[in-house]
DNA sequence: TTGAAAGCGCTAACAG
DNA sequence: CTGTTAGCGCTTTCAA
């Protein structure tokens, strides 16, 4: 009735638990007539290692916790796509932990992740709380944090850096040559970090072409449709309004772009967009959206691979704890949605 | 240095494991005194029991799988939102895999869960095999499986139906009372069955209101926006043009949108479209889509809670196995995308 | 070439 | 009111 164990099929084959565990494990030599007898036993038995017996032994379970903001984001989405394959190919599971952006829940899912002794742990929420890695280090659970400042004390911490600045400059560039002059941001939600980064760098390179940033209008999103639709609606009532607008993600230049259309604004005649992220839609949409683009599958395969490494350090050398930074560099992906500004 | 056990803190406290056990798990009565040892041991270790050992004598993992066939589909992204929201209420982590379609892939996470002893299952890829559902009943394994027509042999199996046929019936009158005559199909993969009972509940909503099958173009896309492009143009080279489209989803409906728009054919004025799943951006592109709607939050919330009505039961009273099926209704959302036929 | 036995961290009789 | 003890299903010395 219940699931069979090791013992059965010692029992089964006629040998002992321990050379039934060796043959499985191929981990130490048996006669290959009695591997056959417990070969035998296992078909007859059906039967499969307990993995949580396994795991208390071994202290290992083979899983990873996977924090993230948001499934439904696209971003994420293709984030967890990269994370998923490459864990199925070296046998790890993984655990979804969506936060919602919700800080306290984030913490709940680690400390159940830390109960549930994962092998790592990827911080991949664009928002997170210091807390968490305290949680993490003092267990020394490897992890690898995407996007975030961290004073990398831990000998169990890798980290990727998503270098935005260098889309964010070609993006500016490209405007620039156009021959635009009067730019409008519509950000995320600027208690997020990275709200504040991209925002920061547009000004920024703005400036560096003599663009006084103090100028720009800059008018807070959430990265969904429906905010860069309440943002056009905003920067349009300004008196001098912008022919070129950076928006935090392409999901918001969407908004922006269809409310455009709803005001009879013609995009790029009339205003430029340039969204962020490169979602699938972004290549498919009318008119096909200029944006900076960064790799999201290949991150979540990196992040996925980076904590592997740690993994194996952690078991083979822990002396040797080889953490790594990585930069993820973006790429400004020029579509049909920025022209030259009207009346040049 | 490694983490402190159950050991310890009875150690610590000066009293056996099984009183800290029993504090923690609040189990039998504990003097006030002694409690107070214990929590203060275990503050001071720092310690959380292990739910791997747990598991090991309860046999319960706290732990489900979640099937699905790709994370990067907005369909799925809601339903593992809601699946998500209701396991974590009730103390579950979700293993998420992505079967991206293959079964054989299904087949081995399947297994995976299965060795890691996870308490049930969520079958939720849009294609299965009967393979997994042996596998999981061969092991008493409770799970829920959506969409699927299962001969419900198992004490251990609850199933969702969607009912796609009360919306798009809905459709159907819909286009009809509009005056609709030509209409096309654009599917999804033939291969699933999904893809199959979308388009012969089309048809045979058709035939009921006088229109042969026959005369009815169907051509097969993905489930995709690339899938809906290239169909339209296969539509539009026929002899005889639609007037009218239903897809298979809303992804393809984008796709044939934005393809018809290149081609400079207005929807709704020329082309009148219905897409089927009510994603996000149904409600946002121009013009807004008129698509038959499935609950996915709820669909994904209602999955969790089935899987943990049979979980209580299989611990309580593994005798009245109560294994339900429920069936969720689509409904006809309409919005801007249909009108009228042309030359009316 | 194989077996016996200890132990991983916990729960749950069974005693007292 | 609390402690002792025997497992849960596996891996891994240590012996033979």
């Amino acid at each position: 009735m219940n699931r069979s164990t090791i013992g059965d099929v010692a029992k089964r084959a006629g040998v002992s638990k321990s050379t039934v565990s060796h043959v499985i494990n191929n981990t130490r030599f048996v006669e290959e007539n009695t591997r056959q007898k417990v070969f035998h036993a296992i078909r007859e038995l059906d039967y499969r290692p307990s993995s949580v017996a396994r795991s208390l032994v071994s202290k290992r379970t083979h899983t990873v916790g996977l924090l993230i903001s948001e499934v439904r984001n696209p971003f994420y989405s293709e984030v967890i796509y990269g994370v998923e394959d490459v864990a199925l190919a070296h046998g790890y599971n993984v655990f979804l932990c969506n936060t919602s952006y919700d800080l306290d829940r984030g913490l709940r899912f680690i400390q159940s992740l830390i109960d549930k002794q994962v092998d790592g742990v990827l911080l991949m929420s664009s928002n997170l709380s210091p807390s968490w890695l305290t949680e993490l280090e003092q267990r020394h659970i490897p992890s690898v944090v995407l996007d975030w400042e961290v004073k990398t004390t831990g000998e169990f911490l890798s980290t990727i850096q998503l270098d935005f600045e260098t889309g964010i400059n070609a993006a500016v560039d490209h405007l620039i040559k156009l021959g635009h002059k009067r730019f409008a941001h519509v950000s995320g939600q600027l208690h997020l970090r990275t709200s504040r980064v991209r925002r920061d760098i547009f000004l920024n390179a703005l400036q560096r072409h003599g663009i006084d940033p103090a100028e720009v209008a800059v008018v807070e999103g959430n990265y969904l449709i429906d905010g860069g639709q309440k943002a056009l609606a905003e920067l349009l009532s300004a008196a001098q309004r912008p022919t070129a607008i950076f928006a935090a993600n392409d999901l918001t230049a969407l908004g922006i772009i269809w409310a455009a259309r709803d005001r009879g604004l013609r995009v790029p005649e009339d205003l430029s967009i340039v969204g962020l992220d490169n979602i699938e839609l972004a290549a498919q949409i009318v008119p096909r959206l200029t944006t900076v683009a960064l790799p999201r599958h290949e991150i979540g395969g990196l992040a996925m691979n980076m904590l592997l490494e740690l993994l194996d350090i952690s078991k083979e050398a822990p002396s040797q704890s080889k953490t790594r930074t990585q930069v993820v560099k973006s790429s400004l992906v020029i579509r049909q949605s920025t022209a030259q500004p009207p009346n040049l």
